[in-house]
RNA sequence: GGCGCCGUGGCGGAGUGGCUACGCAGCGGCCUGCAAAGCCGUUUACUCCGGUUCGAGUCCGGACGGCGCCUCCA
């Protein structure tokens, strides 16, 4: 084990995870809100906690990761209204799909995900606090957050705070006067025309908004002062700003130790199909969006995985067809490697490059300079081919990436398969090699590629 | 306009004050009936201009270009 350093958007710079007791690590990112199904960029978040969540297990910890669900909010009732559904009926399916297309992932499920719409209790309770410190106030049902009660609103974002806006919806000339200053922002939204959803708080019927509900959620599984809130970096201002501020005036305390931001994913218009370059921030208000399910069907969850573990969690990342193809060529160079190795520990000369994965790793958990790691041990284990290679060392890497399934032994090809084989076998040995190469391609068109050996030829089922 | 990030070889993408990242693709060779896989060899780098330094893609300043946030957004 060693010191753990992830970047922390507060201080702009690298900070080790201290973790909390018994070697606790606790990790809030925020999920989807569920008005449609999730698109990749979405995903990106889920595969890089549920990632780290394996390596810091791998390196000792107990981890608890929460992403919650965002199931009130604006946008759902607006879908919902476009729908003509019920905004809780959609809700309801748009989160049961979200969690269909993550399942398909192959990570596993966060350790809780939380709905807001369970939540609405702790989340009353917190700004009745926030009311009672003088940090908010009500006015005609709604409930306000007083920013400049905070001194360190804007340390998040590092923004000066006279220039900041929180824009928030159209606000009605009725309500233009509501807020003391127009930097506060909504921790209750009095019910409105058209909303089908309503709860009842001590000021009145309405339902939270989208800040508090995350506090509330953060705080009621993992307490305050967790070790990382991550999230993608178009949260860092005003969401997270916002939620960092709330707990903080509500419990005197800070929310998070480490706010981890992942980088955006950037597609063309056409949403990454027509090989066009990449030239914005893939989102739904954009209308270039790849859905994830869509492509996890076309390209497999090796690939996606791969893809997101090529580049580092901060940076912004180009999707499109033609990167998912490269993708799935290190896919295919990973498990063609790990076809042939044995079981058992690798030979101990191979250590330092599965220890150089590690330790990029554990250097803000750098899962691009890990897997160059991991390729140079693949190399490696090729120079090699003469002797008996075990594969501990590639499993555990693999693990620690979701992809320890290229490690082991594939699905055997079925009966026909088997004996299109043979008959293509009796084709060679009679010099037939025109039947031997339709018998081949009519293989390939079965999904199996035939590779001819010293000790005879193999079946190796294509990459998706 | 403000804040932040970035600009590496054909493409993707790490890293570093002096030593081949890595992957994909290309080229030559070995192997092969031909392929595939693999191996060997090999081509193509650090936006531009100043500065610091024995030495800078690597640090500092400037220019140009790109992206994100500043309104819902992972």
């Amino acid at each position: 084990m060693g010191t753990i350093r992830l970047h922390d958007t507060r201080s702009g710079e690298l900070r080790e995870l201290v973790a909390g007791a018994d070697g606790h690590v606790g990790i809030y990112a925020c999920g989807p809100t569920v008005y449609a199904r999730i698109h990749v960029g979405n995903a990106r978040p889920f595969v890089v906690y549920s990632l780290l969540k394996r390596f810091l297990e791998h390196e000792g910890h107990a981890v608890t990761l929460v992403i919650n669900i965002t199931d009130v909010n604006d946008k759902i009732y607006a879908a919902a209204a476009a729908l003509q559904v019920p905004s809780a009926d959609l809700a309801a399916e748009m989160a049961a799909h979200y969690k269909a297309d993550t399942d398909a992932l192959g990570l596993g499920r966060p350790d809780a995900e939380p709905l807001a719409s369970e939540t609405i209790e702790p989340i009353v309770a917190l700004i009745a606090d926030l009311i009672d410190r003088g940090h908010a106030y009500a006015v005609d049902g709604d409930v306000y957050f007083r920013v400049r009660s905070d001194a360190c609103y804007g340390s998040l974002s590092r923004r000066a705070i006279d220039e900041m806006n929180q824009g928030e919806e159209p606000v009605p000339p009725s309500h233009a006067d509501r807020k003391e200053d127009p930097l506060d922002f909504a921790l209750w939204k009095a019910h409105k025309e058209g909303e089908d959803t309503v709860w009842f708080a001590p000021w009145g019927r309405g339902r939270p908004g989208w800040h508090i509900e995350c506090s509330a959620m953060a705080e009621q599984l993992l307490g305050v002062g967790f070790e990382i809130h991550g999230g993608g970096n178009d949260l860092v201002f005003p969401h997270h700003e916002n939620e960092a501020a709330q707990t903080r005036m509500a419990r005197d305390a800070e929310l998070a130790q480490i706010w981890m931001h992942n980088g955006m994913l950037q597609v063309a218009a056409s949403g990454g199909k027509m090989g066009d370059d990449p030239d914005a921030k893939m989102g739904k208000s954009l209308g270039n969006v790849a859905l994830l399910h869509e492509v996890v069907e076309e390209f497999g969850r090796n690939a996606l995985i791969m893809l997101f573990a090529g580049a580092h969690y901060r940076q912004p990342m180009a999707f499109d067809d033609m990167r998912m193809m490269e993708a799935l060529a290190r896919v295919a160079r990973v498990r063609d490697s790990a076809r042939g190795l044995v079981a058992g520990e690798s030979p101990p000369e191979m250590r330092p490059l599965r220890d150089a994965f590690f330790a990029a790793l554990r250097d803000d958990f750098n899962t691009a300079a890990a897997l160059g790691a991991l390729f140079e041990w693949i190399n490696e284990r090729h120079k090699r081919r003469d002797e008996p290679v075990g594969r501990g060392d590639l499993v555990e890497m693999l693990s620690m990436l979701g992809l320890q399934n290229l490690a082991e032994h594939g699905s055997e090809a079925g009966a026909e398969e088997q004996e299109l084989l043979e008959q293509r076998e009796a084709a060679r040995s009679a010099r037939n090699y025109a039947e031997a190469d339709r018998l081949r391609d009519e293989l390939r068109a079965h999904g199996w590629e035939v590779r001819d050996g010293p000790d005879g030829p193999e079946l190796v089922r294509i990459e998706q």
